[in-house]
DNA sequence: AGACTAACGCAACCGAAGTTGCGTTACGAT
DNA sequence: ATCGTAACGCAACTTCGGTTGCGTTAGTCT
């Protein structure tokens, strides 16, 4: 494998690229969805030419994994109400308005969408919520701090039960995502987790 | 709205069409995934002119769609092992080979992205989870007569619980499915279910 | 059996995504 | 400041998914 673009001369106008393709890939996105998302769509917004966005980035798929990278970094505020109901609701409820959010949604599932069609946009995908795991964790170690879950609980494991039915309702099932998917499910997740002996 | 093709005479050769329309679009599938189904494809296979699918199906979501519909009235075998936890242990199998074995599997997959594109693949396959959920709802009805769960537990939210955390990781975190997430957290969530006091 | 027309087949066309060869710009090193 | 070349811009071409107009086949009804 030979080196390619973007990767002898990072500096001046490569990072400049770099910059606007990342910030008219998520405009797009969020302007036309998965569905409407297009190469030459980015190359007009962006001003950059297709021709460069094929070669740096090969297809679309790849625009979206290089946003996702981008969008992996951000920090993101981990809820901490002081309870763990209280903390793994709020959590439940960042994910379901990071996804039914007018704005921010269409991005979002986007991601999803991408990571199912494309292996490089999965692997970011997979870094993606690899990161959010290791910082949701933080609010199980709290509660075993407080004496609300045993010692030996699986941080992440938690974290997986408590967001996953919300998923399987969005993109799965199309069951409507209510109080009983956002509220009561996380709750009892951690019970289980909990009672499952980790 | 006007009756479109199909509806006026579904005798004879219009429901060859279908079927053999149905047959290639479920082998395109499996050997192309969806990422390289193509409209053009199905034409050549099944032998039927891409003018006729265009104009009976609109798209290639449309094919699917019609697939999926197709899929949902087969029946599948609930399991009945004798116990709660057998039972879920085996429905989450069931699933995970839906989804990993490498004829079906592509399939299936290709369901769950198409569903995320089109309203129209969307309303299919919330048909189809429906309808699942339905027939599983058997296995916690037995659990009750057997005195395993109380009996205002909710049949369908165990089914979904059970499964959920197998299609978080197979189509978003991409975390490896191993028996954590087929065998300990059904049973998790069984008691999380009726923790809950559904 | 005959007539009506829904449904399908066919070929040509359209448009946009993706590719290629070559010229131009500007980063980075001397 | 100058040079070499990585990275980008440009225009033309190719390919293929999708559309349209029209002719042909074959359900369905009388």
């Amino acid at each position: 494998m030979t080196t390619g673009p973007g990767t002898v001369r990072p500096g001046g106008r490569t990072a400049r690229v770099r910059a606007a393709v990342r910030e008219a890939t998520l405009a797009e996105l969020a302007g036309r969805g998965y569905a409407g998302f297009t190469v030459e769509g980015v190359a007009s917004r962006s001003g950059v030419h297709k021709t460069t966005l094929y070669r740096r980035w090969a297809n679309a798929d790849g625009l979206i994994a290089d946003a996702l990278d981008l969008a992996a970094g951000e920090p993101w505020p981990v809820p901490d109400t002081g309870t763990l109901d209280g903390d793994l609701h709020a959590l439940a409820g960042l994910v379901l308005t990071g996804f039914t959010d007018p704005e921010a949604g269409p991005v979002a599932r986007a991601f999803v969408q991408a990571a199912a069609q494309s292996p490089d946009a999965a692997r970011a995908l997979h870094r993606f919520f690899a990161r959010r795991h290791e910082q949701s964790a933080a609010i199980v170690a709290r509660a075993i701090e407080r004496g609300e879950a045993p010692a030996g609980t699986d941080r992440a494991e938690v974290v997986r039960l408590a967001v996953a039915p919300l998923y399987y309702r969005l993109f799965v099932s199309g069951e409507p995502v209510d109080e009983a998917a956002g509220g009561a499910s996380p709750r009892s997740m951690a019970r289980a987790t909990m009672a499952a002996g980790w």
